[in-house]
DNA sequence: TCTGGGGTCCTAGGACCC
DNA sequence: TCTGGGGTCCTAGGACCC
């Protein structure tokens, strides 16, 4: 194991199936700056230069919500994504309410713009984004709307371009001796690229790793490009508080401080024992990281594995507001899984007691499931124990999805166990007590295909998924 | 701050089987 | 009957991320 040391070379300590004479891979991490904002301001351009404030729940008479995104300008403010929107607005009063008659009414020059998020436009710009980076590396992990994984080792390299020596060091590299690497060049490329092409901006953190191209991406935003040859990973997270390492939290923050341990330099020195007494298993791995050694493996998104809907209500007991939230919740999620094509075998619910008391239940069912109306059923039968209960949030969730075929045959295997043993069939009959619902009917409702109009818009990433399980092994995650 | 919404992964304990 | 594993699946909760 490469263990404390964060030496350069450091390959892939025996668990790769990639020959040990494999380059040091270049990684990018490309995180779009507010993207939200950015996106707003693609089509408003009276938003540039103002302060902006993505959210939801702002309008007049709503009080729950919080913020999305927040522009710098806004940031200036002290206004922070996932900011309860009535702090963001004493933070930072919104433009309308700067009546200039009112003489307590707020500086124009401080307030701010709120706009509410509009995600199926967000969606159409992040599309021209991954447009770009589809272009520019085959290897791709997609992690949110906003941030992405490259992995263009066989598009680039760390070798030293060109030999102007008056080449300006790359931002984040350790020395001012670094010269300016290919690396450099080609994350420049992608960058300009997104700029010109999507419209938005994005800063590019480069690296041998992942978790060190995430930092880097994060160290000099917005319209960042940081570089971090290999050799120089160690040196450049040391300096760092532990709360930068990916997968630290404030839980995690605070356990470390218990220890002793504030910088990435103290997480990657730590005694690893210790720190899996403290953590478990994620604490020598966060130490790894810490030290610069990280060899995961950029791998593409895969398909989802649990889909939900939750939502905030004013705290309440009262039984049918909470079973009509739940009912329309699960319509939702059940909805969203059938445009998807998707199977679930567990469905379940998350009640949450003020002030922050988060519950879940869920139930498994003998096999997966399209059907509407159970989900309903169970999420309601689930619900009943919280009946008394005081709840400020209620959601619905199903997991254990099943992409494959949603075709009759899996269907029919499901109670007359004639399926052809294909991995997650039923061998337990007994679990649900699914009352008096004969689920043969149920499940033989739409058995020749889901009784909704399927054919639409083409393309659309159930197509895409079905058309990848269609031909082929395609396991999980290898949509591109 | 009286904390939104949609996800992922991990852990621990119990049931059940061999 | 007592004690001992190994393995899988399930649920619930926790931590984290964007």
């Amino acid at each position: 194991m490469t263990g404390g040391t964060p030496a350069a070379g450091e390959t892939l300590p025996g668990a790769g199936d990639e020959d040990d004479d494999a380059p040091e891979r270049v990684v990018c991490h490309v995180d779009m700056d507010c993207f939200y904002a950015s996106c707003e301001r693609l089509r408003r351009s009276d938003l540039n230069d103002e302060p902006v404030v993505v959210g939801m729940g702002y309008e007049p008479g709503e009080s729950i919500g919080a913020v999305a995104t927040a522009s710098y300008e806004a940031r200036a403010f002290g206004v922070e994504s996932a900011m309860p929107i009535s702090k963001a607005l004493e933070l930072l009063p919104r433009r309308a309410d700067a009546d200039p008659d009112d003489p307590n009414a707020p500086d124009p020059e401080e307030t701010g713009r709120y706009v509410p998020v509009d995600l199926d436009f967000y969606e159409d710009v992040a599309g021209e984004v991954k447009a770009v980076l589809r272009d520019c590396a085959d290897t791709r992990r997609e992690v949110s709307i906003d941030e992405a994984y490259l992995d263009v080792t066989d598009r680039t390299a760390w070798a030293v371009a060109g030999d102007d020596p008056d080449d300006p060091p790359p931002s984040g590299a350790a020395g001012p001796a670094e010269a300016r690497t290919l690396a450099e060049g080609y994350a420049r490329y992608v960058k300009d690229r997104i700029e010109r092409e999507a419209g938005v901006p994005a800063s590019v953190g480069v690296a041998p790793n992942m978790s060190a191209a995430k930092v880097a991406s994060d160290a000099d935003k917005p319209d960042g490009l940081v570089v971090v040859p290999p050799g120089s990973v160690a040196e450049f997270l040391a300096p760092l508080p532990t709360a930068d390492v990916h997968g630290v939290g404030p839980v995690t923050e605070e356990t470390l401080a218990e220890l002793g341990i504030e910088t990435a330099a103290d997480l990657a020195a730590a005694d690893r024992d210790r720190l899996a007494e403290a953590l478990g298993e994620r604490g020598p791995a966060l130490s790894r990281r810490a030290a610069g050694d990280d060899d995961r493996e950029v791998t593409p998104t895969g398909l989802p594995k649990s889909l939900s809907r939750e939502s905030a209500l004013p705290a309440t007991a009262d039984e049918a507001t909470k079973r009509e939230t739940v009912s329309a919740l699960a319509a939702d999620v059940a909805r969203r899984a059938r445009e998807r094509g998707c199977l679930y075998r567990t469905i379940g619910i998350k009640a949450v007691e003020p002030p922050f008391d988060v519950n879940t239940r869920a139930r498994s069912l003998p096999g997966p499931v399209d059907d509407p109306d159970l989900v309903e059923e169970v999420a309601l039968d689930l619900l009943a124990e919280f009946d008394e209960t005081r709840v400020r949030k209620l959601g619905v969730r199903v997991s254990k999805l099943d992409f494959a075929e949603t075709d009759q045959a899996t269907l029919g295997g499901f109670d007359a166990a004639e399926g052809d043993g294909d991995g997650g069939r039923p061998r337990r009959g007994d679990r649900a007590e699914r009352d008096d619902r004969g689920d043969g009917g149920k499940l033989t409702d739409w058995v020749g295909g889901p009784p909704e109009r399927d054919g639409d818009e083409s393309g659309s990433i159930a197509d895409r998924d079905r058309r990848r399980t269609d031909d082929g092994q395609a396991s999980l995650g290898d949509w591109s």
